[in-house]
RNA sequence: GCCGUCGUGGCUUAGCGGUAUAGCGGCUGAUUCGUAAUCAGCAGGUCGGGGGUUCAAGUCCCCCCGACGGCUCCA
């Protein structure tokens, strides 16, 4: 059956004339009017006639659901045959109408418009987003139920293809576990894995009641990291200079990472042509809303990711396939997203971000799928050395189900890789342009979870984007193409560490970032205005991000200001300092609530200790002033 | 996009019909100090924007903007 519901301030008809099919009516009924309504038009279809009760029963639930969040206790009931090309019998039609009629009449208002009458009606719809929705009822068994909602819309929104599809997508959702079982989610027992639990309900049930606003925006601010931006569009943010230093290094180390991988790093066009066939197509497969903006006489869209500009670039290149597999990877700062405003909250859903976005060209699915193994262990090491760990996320994997039965074993070897249960969803069709992907999902402080990294098998765009390879008989194959994010965007990675540090103050631990990610390292604290110089003379030996605190201030109250903004080593300098040679480290990463830990050493000790803990990882120079006198405040 | 809550100096906030509280921060001065807030003084607000009601409006009403929460949606 197909419905399609309108809200509005009145629906007013007339009939005319009738067909061969019409029932038979008293005078009264003729013409017809209601105030307020909601105006369901429906469809009676073939499928329905194996069980019209079932079909009743369904469409008054989605009647009285919608009904209810219109807020309107009238409805119309109106026969419209040209929702649907595949109509039932008028017998069942109208045994169906007369049947939903009588459901509803209990506890709604409601008339029912003539069936088989050429009728004229006008009906005056409300406009707001829920006021005209349509639902496809199918009845169970056949085709499992499958509610469609599509909202029309009024105003001319970007809404692609794909992003509709998403609402049609019928899929099973399995609880993976180690010895390669499928259980069912229902059935399966979740307590002893929490977070997989929050994960599961967050991503099935919807239920996502919250009392209080995510942590970490108010962490961001108070850490000078990054703030909103009122002269810009929402989520657009600003990011202050230890903001910018923390995601400098961040994307200094997935370029690393992705370099060592063997990607090349290149740069790609921010906006492109919305009109040009092949991105016009892509748009259509890509669930996501784009901004766009006009050039010239051209429609513009600014990127949602680097894939655009990539395939553009494969698609001229000359490629052997003694260059497979090839990697490019592009730092896109930024891709955009015109997600819906309720959708924004801090760094965790942005519509600027940073996406690390790699893509592989590979030679065939064999080489494809060895490729997706070696970069999912890849996204887990990138996590585990930003700090977070696989105990913090979940991991998501999704495919088609041909795909599963094909591949099972590499599906059973992610779950063993990370060693606990994970939630798989799976497609009878492919309704994206990926056959596989996986997705890591962090879990937050109030249980909201959203994805890091992510890496899929795309089966479709080397086509769309005529690309191509010279095999080794020398003819043009396409190859098989992997998207990846090794780290998801970089932004949300700050949410996370934010996040996951909120939880660690919850339960009583000392928070912090990682070393290599502290904006100051090491914070000199002279005791008073004659230990300055021996203090500057000190912060010269550290090899690192150091300052001093010349304010005029206690050496409580910096003490407690530089615990404040995190700082891992905290060193204290006066007269016992310079006498002795050697000084007395606060370390925070050893540190409880309330319980400094303090450490003698010598400069040397320290650095050598800095050296070890950031090993490997890149650097990058104070961005501020290095007396903490110089230094503005940023809000 | 819809519904709800909120929006007072840089930040946090009191006031809820009679032209505005306090703390932090800033500035000035004193203090030269040993690990979670040294003392004193000064400056800074046409109470998000616009319109309306009233003799009188942060305070009541309407519209807009923004943030947050819910719905919806989603890497």
């Amino acid at each position: 059956m197909q419905l399609l519901l309108i809200h509005s301030d009145y629906i007013e008809y007339q009939t005319k004339k009738q067909t061969p099919v019409a029932e038979k009516i008293e005078e009264s009924l003729k013409s017809g009017r209601l105030e307020e309504a909601l105006t369901a038009f429906t469809a009676v279809e073939s499928v329905d006639e194996l069980n019209p009760e079932e079909a009743i029963e369904k469409a008054v639930s989605e009647i009285e659901k919608v009904a209810a969040q219109v807020k309107t206790d009238r409805i119309m009931l109106y026969p419209y045959a040209h929702l649907s090309s595949d109509l039932s019998s008028p017998k069942v039609a109208v045994e169906v109408l007369k049947g939903i009629e009588k459901a509803l009449s209990g506890k709604f208002e409601v008339k029912r418009a003539p069936f088989g009458w050429y009728k004229a009606f006008t009906v005056s719809c409300k406009g707001h987003p829920l006021s005209e929705l349509s639902r496809s009822i199918r009845p169970e068994g056949t085709a499992k139920a499958v509610c469609k909602t599509v909202a029309v819309e009024e105003k001319e929104e970007v809404v692609s293809e794909a992003l509709k599809a998403e609402g049609t997508a019928r899929s099973y959702w399995r609880i993976l576990t180690l010895d390669g079982e499928l259980h069912e989610v229902e059935s399966f027992d979740l307590t002893p894995y929490p977070k997989l639990q929050k994960f599961v309900n967050y991503e099935m049930s919807k239920s996502r009641a919250v009392e209080r606003a995510p942590p970490h925006v108010e962490l961001m601010r108070r850490l000078e990291l990054a703030d909103y931006e009122p002269g810009s569009d929402s989520g657009n943010m600003r990011y202050y200079p230890k903001g910018r230093l923390v995601k400098s290094l961040l994307e200094n180390y997935v370029l690393d990472v992705a370099t060592d991988f063997g990607a090349m790093e290149v740069e790609t066009p921010i906006m492109y042509d919305m009109n040009h066939p092949t991105l016009k197509k892509y748009l259509d497969r890509f669930p996501a809303r784009q901004y766009s903006i006009e050039s010239d006489k051209r429609q513009m869209f600014l990127r949602f990711a680097a894939c655009f500009g990539q395939f553009l670039m494969n698609h001229d290149m000359t490629i052997s396939y003694k260059n497979l597999p090839l990697r490019m990877i592009e730092m896109t700062r930024y891709s955009f997203r015109k997600e819906q405003r309720g959708e924004l909250v801090g760094l965790r859903r942005l519509r600027a971000f940073t996406m690390p976005d790699m893509h592989t060209l590979c030679e065939d699915m064999d080489q494809a799928v060895n490729q997706f193994k070696q970069q999912y262990d890849l996204c887990i090491d990138v996590l585990e050395n930003m700090g977070i760990h696989v105990d913090d996320y979940e991991v998501a994997i999704r495919f088609t189900r041909d795909f599963y039965e094909s591949n099972k074993d590499l599906v059973i070897s992610m779950a063993k890789t990370v060693n606990k249960p994970v939630l798989v969803e799976m497609w009878d069709t492919r309704f994206f342009y990926f056959v596989l992907k996986f997705e890591f999902n962090f879990v937050d402080a109030l249980d909201k979870a959203s994805a890091l990294s992510t890496v899929q098998i795309d089966v479709e765009n080397a086509e769309r984007y005529d690309i191509s390879y010279a095999s080794a008989d020398g003819k043009l194959e396409r190859p098989t193409v992997l998207h990846c994010s090794p780290s998801g965007a970089i932004e949300r990675c700050i949410y996370a560490l934010l996040e996951k540090a909120a939880m660690e103050t919850e339960e009583g631990k000392v928070p912090m970032l990682p070393l290599w990610l502290s904006p100051t390292q090491v914070r000199v604290v002279p005791v008073s205005e004659k230990h300055l110089s021996f203090a500057e003379e000190f912060s010269k030996k550290m090899d690192c991000r150091v300052d001093v605190d010349d304010r005029d201030l206690s050496i409580g109250k910096k003490v407690r200001e530089a615990g404040r903004e995190w700082v891992p080593y905290v060193v204290v300098i006066g007269d016992k300092e310079i006498e002795e040679g050697t000084i007395n480290v606060t370390v925070r990463s050893e540190s409880e609530q309330n319980k400094p830990k303090k450490v003698q050493m010598t400069p040397e000790e320290l650095n050598t200790r800095i050296k070890e803990e950031t090993a490997g990882k890149p650097y990058r120079k104070l961005p501020l002033a290095k007396y903490l006198s110089a230094r503005p405040k940023f809000f």
